[in-house]
DNA sequence: CTGCATCCAACACGATACTG
DNA sequence: CAGTATCGTGTTGGATGCAG
């Protein structure tokens, strides 16, 4: 808080950034970050989603990965896990409101990517060319 | 674009999310998600830094994770690098266009983060108070 | 169907030593 | 000062098998 507070005050480009060191960003990072977070929370934000539902949406996501990313969501408060006790047993999962607002910040997440992809990729070739 | 693609329109709650799997989001998160980029381009976003100077402002980081995530920036069109044949070697980083547009999603990235950590952090306690 | 435990490979990162 | 090269380590995640 006191040591390594930046203060960025939007000139002609930047927008206003602060304190981007321990102030529970890298909580955020971790959950964007990972591989399957960020899909997972997508098909969520649709409604409710069964289990096996979700590793059908998404494609390539192992039993393990699924249960573990839905765990670490539930923990934070991020999602909600509603059990049936049928037979089979059925299991549904739910954004709440917390989960919701999440949402605005993967589209922005999207958002930029897809803006951006094309202009990368541009500059990645081009750099790789240069450095054989 | 075509397997896979995911339409969200916002209803009650949530926002229009679409295509989430490989529209080059993997990339982004990548970035976003790793241990130190986040913090580089915050210090960039202040202006044009040195090497040295930025593995001061970022406490911490190593000369080869500096080195490391410069190069990827530079590779992603993300930053410039300008080196001066002087005595000793001088190096100059800086934003570009792309770059500086990346701290806007930064900026959302740390506003989310600030808002909702009390509340995340709650209900981490009380899941963990739940599950000995 | 849902979920946990285990083993294993890949990779990111840190520490250190060396170079122009 | 600004890197590169190399090694060791912890973590992430995939595959598989077992259980309620």
């Amino acid at each position: 808080m006191s040591v390594g507070h930046t203060e960025v005050t939007g000139g002609t480009t930047g927008p206003v950034v602060s304190c981007a060191e321990e102030c529970g960003v890298r909580d955020v990072q971790d959950r964007l970050g990972d591989k399957w977070t960020v899909h997972v929370v997508v098909e969520l934000a649709a409604g409710v989603r069964r289990f096996k539902e979700l590793q059908r949406l998404v494609p390539g996501i192992s039993q393990r990965m699924l249960t573990l990313t839905l765990r670490r969501l539930e923990r934070d408060g991020l999602v909600t896990r509603t059990v049936y006790a049928t037979v089979p047993p059925q299991v549904e999962y739910e954004l709440t409101e917390t989960g919701h607002s999440m949402t605005h910040l993967i589209k922005a997440l999207v958002d930029w990517s897809l803006e951006h992809r094309p202009v990368i990729a541009q500059a990645r070739r081009d750099f790789d060319e240069r450095q054989p």
